[in-house]
DNA sequence: TCCTTGTTTAGACATCCGTCTAGGCAGAGA
DNA sequence: TCTCTGCCTAGACGGATGTCTAAACAAGGA
């Protein structure tokens, strides 16, 4: 495992939103680590990964977790690991999984905005 | 505009994913958030808004940035606006877009996390 | 009042997505 | 080798989503 088909090392900026406009390219790229992190199960699971002392956990405790059969779990976890935003590696009978901190801190640079980014008579509005 | 139907100011924490997993009711709620910007044409949408120097943008513009129809355009508005990501005000003839800056630091901060959180041999796998 | 422009709403349609069941593969142990 | 357990893959199915056209609404000007 740890399936060696990671995404190319993406050139989409680290730059937050107000810096400058994204191109198409990048916006692609970037939103699909958004779409990952858009369903409650699979934000549940990434926080679950990434909250554990020690770095990984087991399948089996995430699907312990959730009231879904362990093929949905399976699905979630290969979504994240398919954008990039967490690794996994089978130690003998067991699975784990580990988050990938350059992927969330990309992306969470990107939405790092100022304060004040909105006009002042709509903030006041 | 700027309709008052604004999201219930959610209690969603804005701590790292790193700190502690989520409750099930926060990863609804921030799922909501990410999967807004789970698309890219969204994520240009919000990224040409936010970087907008002023802070506001016209409809019209962005309409322009794109090759798809204006009820296309007004559609990913609203889903970002519902999203509690935008929020605009008719002025006139035209509707003016802002970001709306609380909500994309929370995220971002629910992403911000420190580079080694994954098992030190998994880095180095 | 009517026309024009900017924007949103309504509804249709093809595609995508989340979930399930059934079944297969990998490793450990008898 | 057989069996058991843990995990993944394949395929099906209903519901959600992205896009369009047609139509409605809002504001300004002739």
């Amino acid at each position: 495992m740890s399936r060696q088909e990671l995404p190319i090392l993406d050139a989409s900026c680290c730059t937050p939103l107000t810096s400058e406009a994204l191109t198409e390219k990048s916006a692609v790229d970037l939103a699909k680590g958004f779409k990952a992190m858009g369903d409650a199960v699979r934000l549940r699971l990434l926080s679950l990964i990434a909250s554990r002392k020690g770095g990984e956990v087991c399948v089996c405790e995430l699907t312990d977790a959730f009231t879904l059969t362990g093929p949905t779990i399976s699905h979630h976890l290969r979504v994240l690991r398919e954008a990039g935003l967490i690794d996994c590696q089978r130690r003998g009978t067991w699975v784990y999984y580990w988050i990938v901190p350059a992927k969330l801190s990309t992306l969470s640079q990107l939405l790092d905005v100022p304060a004040a980014s909105a006009p002042l008579d709509a903030v006041s509005a």
